[in-house]
DNA sequence: CGACTTGTTGATGTACATCAAGGTACGTGG
DNA sequence: CCACGTACCTTGATGTACATCAACAAGTCG
């Protein structure tokens, strides 16, 4: 875990109190459900392996997105301070994940500020995450949503290391990509082959290929610009 | 600021401590810019009184509304845990500021726990509204989002005491609410027409009398049921 | 091998946006 | 007090970016 680079260098003090707050890890199957919505849970994860989806599923069959999850990210801290879940968290890939007894929660904050501090910091730059999406989905067109969504995963395929120089294997497909950005399958795959067209990427079967990250910088915004600080080991 | 029943109760030692951390209070102009876009803010604040917008302006004039912020929210935790706002933060009211100052914010986690925890779980709430907003900005359709985005006015007009039996006086125009769901505010309108002939509510300059809230219910779903718990007092 | 998932493409439909015009309240200066 | 501007709401006509429907192609899997 000290040599992912995905989490920051953490003391020795924090090391002793994280294994002492840890209870095991878990191995989850791809496409398996890591928490459901409605129901409440007795754990908090954080992933140490693999990719996830939260999503929404609404009654009539309708789906969102709410964010990707990645390796070093939190799940399971609404079930805990809210006492349920409001989306599901969904394996896109077999999972491998680190497991905290709820209960503790409360006693990390006083056992250690500094990981109470991070784990604040985890829930302000997720909430600056959505509110990225929440503008694309809101006020901008397909063309610039996908743009984005490109982006954001080559972004984060790099920092996981799934990332060639400008080609990367992602376990997600289009489906996911328009449930993220509200639009249908139909017309994110036209405005894909459209891209294609133009000779921004390429998009074969879950394997991507950026042929001009330029252009697609430009399509898709300063706001795609990449916040990644240095993020917390928690 | 005890008296506010939006806060939860605390204790003398988070009182003194609190009443140190404090640098002052700030009055603040309705219309006026609290913090901006794309800077940095030596200080965080908690709104006292009054009701603002978390609003990102992109370059072409398309606005987007992130959120409301109302008595009793954090505002500035991303200026200081990312050195930089995303988004602009506008008071549609006059309102009334607890300042604190930034670099005094790591200090918090480490002599007030609590206090620490509180901020994670306010940070936490954020998120779990953007969610909300997210669902229904990228899946709903415009009646499901304004209904939605009504009862959520009306909710909080009720506790911040704002709000009669049935009716209540905001702050928002129309444009607002188009601005949030990410509609046009011509659209907005005649759906607020529309709803207003079904007998579901009136929306006359401000002031809002809601006529039928189950039905608005029905049509908002279950997305707008409050998950409003009891609130940590920073 | 069929069953299923994912991607692709064209035809058709519609929920929304945009444009245009006007209406009502409210403020402000003369 | 009136003239004027401005902010907000309202309504109809027109346009379009998207959704939906339908069909098929190409893997992939048990």
């Amino acid at each position: 875990m000290r040599s992912n680079a995905s989490f920051r260098a953490f003391s020795d003090a924090e090391l002793s109190f994280v294994q002492g707050f840890k209870t095991g890890e878990v191995d989850v199957k791809g496409g398996a459900t890591v928490l459901s919505d409605g129901h409440d849970s007795a754990h908090l994860f954080t992933i140490l392996d693999g990719w996830a989806v939260r999503v929404k599923h609404l009654d009539d069959g309708r789906r969102q997105i709410i964010n990707f999850a990645f390796p070093g990210d939190f799940l399971g801290l609404q079930a805990s301070l809210f006492d349920r879940m409001e989306h599901s968290v969904e394996a896109l890939t077999d999972m491998r994940l680190c497991m905290f007894e709820r209960p503790r929660l409360w006693e990390l904050f006083q056992s250690s500020p500094s990981l109470g501090f991070d784990l604040t910091w985890l829930a302000s730059r997720e909430e600056l995450i959505l509110s990225h999406h929440l503008v694309n989905v809101g006020r901008r067109t397909a063309r610039e949503r996908i743009a984005y969504v490109i982006l954001l995963l080559f972004e984060r395929a790099r920092v996981t290391g799934l990332a060639a120089e400008k080609a990367f294997e992602i376990p997600i497909t289009q489906e996911d990509v328009a449930d993220l950005m509200g639009l249908s399958v139909v017309h994110t795959n036209k405005v894909l082959r459209q891209m294609h067209h133009d000779g921004l990427l390429t998009w074969t079967r879950s394997k991507i290929i950026i042929k001009n990250q330029d252009a697609l910088s430009d399509i898709a915004g300063p706001i795609a610009e990449s916040r990644d600080v240095l993020r917390p080991f928690i």
